[in-house]
DNA sequence: CGCGCCATTGACAGGTGTCAAGAAACGTGG
DNA sequence: CCACGTTTCTTGACACCTGTCAATGGCGCG
């Protein structure tokens, strides 16, 4: 297995963090390698097969009417994905970090295995609802108004993801066009808000693709994530239009 | 059962329209009647239930650090929701129409059904990938730049979510405010944006939250959703940066 | 070495948020 | 049923942010 090129931004995202027990789903495994830019799977492809990220990294990408690309998630070590519309695939995958590795299970017997393994439904089952969490904090990541807001929550949650050792660097497998289409912007402002950040002494860059989180208390404060209410105002928040509760899923 | 205030709004969405077998699930449900803004679970109370709206509409929504709201998703009759994180919920979830009706499910019952009914596991594992794909289909909304695109957009969707019988018209349960906080844009842009829609005979508004679907093309002109790539550029789309594919999900 | 892709920076205009005010709809109580 | 207050919705004016266009520099690769 070849799973280590010695490209510096591969190995970032080389070790699958806590791997999760798939059990006897790994059976069925089917690996393959991809390099960058090729397709994991494309638009109108039938769905038979589920995905995990063994090493590297991915993108899943549509394109809009207007001309643009706009990219659903990236994918980094221990993901799956591809589970979803039984007709065909509404987006396409497509790997970014050289040597991406790619697990795939076949979904019909993968499915089969979930009905006859109770603990490999309730594995695919809590895979699906970390899944929905993480998209439902990306909505609320693309909405916000400001384009630090958007550059600084996602840094913070590409150092969460990515498991590096305590080292306070980020490695980023995506070029800067890859997190514009991410976030809804322009790679202009993308690069902006970047230098603006390094400005701030929040972040620094020992290389184009590598972030060195230098404040992050600076960088959460214009992250500006959820408000944690727990301990605050929990009675009566009606001050903010008619919002009642708070954050929750 | 007083399932049916006599309000305009909540009767456009009482109906379930396809009611999905959820089989045994339904012996555990637990029905409750929300009134108009009222918690139907809160941030950080305990993941104890799964919900599923039975008539009415609900909006989940988080608060954000610069004070602003943000609508997650909105919820109509036959919609499940609540489950993720076991911890507590990250969002909190709202009645929308007056006289909302939502069963809930006992968590823990619910999954020790799943782990012995393997239909009742498939039927949730599909409710979830659905709803992964309705969140990333959000994602590419959220994305769109112009408000024109986001507002067209959310008018298709609630007019595919709404079932309405074959009459154009979609009745919406939230404001503007609703919408706009769903949107991520200026309650003002959403109201201008309207106008300027109904100025191009693309809507017709019958009453304030009631939109007439006048030209569905030209909506879909200007929504310019996910392109189609199956029968367009198959082979070489390098012309749009590096995408590939196209969308799948 | 030169070509192509990626990243950065600058100038500028357009779209959208913000502030402000008024109109319309709704609920309530007389 | 009408009057009234509150909330929702609409419209206007203006400034600012961000997208667009353009040019330059850096880096990898053939």
């Amino acid at each position: 297995m070849e799973i280590s090129p010695s490209v510096s931004i591969g190995e970032c995202v080389e070790r699958i963090p806590h791997d999760r027990s798939l059990g006897a789903l790994e059976l069925l495994a089917i690996r393959a390698r991809y390099e960058v830019g090729e397709s994991i799977y494309r638009y109108n492809d039938p769905s038979e097969h589920w995905f995990r990220i063994v090493a590297g990294a991915a993108r899943k990408c549509a394109l809009i009417g207007d001309g643009r690309r706009h990219i659903v998630d990236f994918f980094l070590p221990g993901d799956l994905f591809g589970f979803g519309a039984s007709g065909g695939r509404h987006f396409c995958v497509e790997a970014l970090a050289p040597g991406t590795f790619v697990a795939r299970y076949p979904r019909r017997s993968a499915e089969r295995l979930a009905d006859s393994d109770p603990e490999i439904a309730r594995n695919i089952r809590e895979v699906a609802f970390e899944s929905i969490s993480r998209l439902q904090r990306r909505t609320v990541t693309l909405g916000r108004s400001s384009a630090l807001a958007k550059v600084s929550t996602f840094l913070l949650e590409m150092a969460d993801r990515n498991h590096t050792r305590q080292t306070h660097t980020v490695l980023l497998p995506m070029s800067r066009y890859d997190i514009a289409d991410y976030l809804a912007m322009a790679v202009e402002t993308v690069s902006r808000t970047l230098t603006q950040l390094r400005g701030r002494h929040a972040i620094a860059f020992p290389a184009v693709r590598q972030v060195q989180i230098c404040d992050r208390g600076a960088l959460e404060g214009v992250a500006d994530g959820l408000i944690e209410v727990g301990t605050a105002a929990l009675g009566d928040t009606r001050w903010i239009r008619s919002a009642r509760g708070t954050a929750s899923d």
